[in-house]
DNA sequence: TTAATTAGAGACAACAAGAGTCTTTGATAT
DNA sequence: ATATCAAAGACTCTTGTTGTCTCTAATTAA
């Protein structure tokens, strides 16, 4: 059990989108470059992000993609929520007797696993990255 | 992102074992039966949970299968790593810049999430299922 | 208003993983 | 010996992920 390959893409640009000029957009050719991957492919991603309204687009010339929310209101939930879909990490399909019992404890589970995820934040992951870029200067 | 249905299949059977006497068995055939699975199907699961110690397997006349290890030291996280294997939440394989930071901090949201899961016990639903059928008996 | 540039949408193919079956082998109690 | 059980592995089928290609719609600049 893993995340997929496209909810990775979608955090690696969500760092990449908080690095930017709150003002300034990105294209998704340079985004692309970025990861190594197709343009076309990462759009579709993008695409989704967008309509979680993690990220705004613009068309047109001088379009692009930037940050939608304030930076320090968008967790991997959020990411993760916007690639995957509010998925049920565990999917009981098996009922027998005390079915829902077991059913309701993975469920528990799940939630206290998604606090987790709430509470971290991605701009944490751009303040360590930014520090970590400063100490190189000196 | 969910666990596969195998990891629901192995959850429902460690419940179904740990309900047993400690000292009998049961086999594949009873298993299955439970659970409106094939038995090879189902066998292939419990060799999983063979291999990795949670249960015990013997074969032969009267032989299957019953709780290997203390009850209360069976956790959530034990039964999906028999399953599952090792897995990795977040596997970051794009590095560019600081791609180890954002794989660092990734990893340490799995393993929050982790610990989440092996604080679920087991025989917790066990105890519970037991107290809701006591009730019914009432 | 036209041309260039950008995102969005959807069809499509290739590949990988999950789910499940079948058959054979090997161990054990009676 | 024989019936009964688990173990192992080859195999198929289905589903989902990954990724590409193409066409459309919107926006800016000239």
């Amino acid at each position: 059990m893993k995340y997929s390959n496209a909810t990775n893409y979608a955090l690696h640009t969500m760092v990449h989108l908080m690095r930017l000029p709150q003002t300034s957009t990105i294209g998704v050719q340079e985004l692309a470059e970025m990861q190594k991957l197709s343009p076309t492919y990462l759009s579709k991603i993008l695409t989704k992000l967008t309509k979680a309204g993690l990220i705004e687009s613009m068309t047109g010339v001088k379009g692009g993609y930037k940050i939608a929310r304030l930076k320090s209101r968008i967790s991997f939930l959020d990411v993760i929520n916007a690639i995957e879909g509010d998925t049920h990490l565990f999917d009981c399909s098996i009922h027998h007797g005390e079915g829902c019992l077991i059913e309701n404890a993975m469920r528990q589970a799940e939630e206290n696993m998604k606090v987790e995820l709430d509470n971290t934040l991605i701009s944490d992951i751009v303040a360590m990255a930014e520090t970590a870029q400063h100490r190189k200067r000196i």
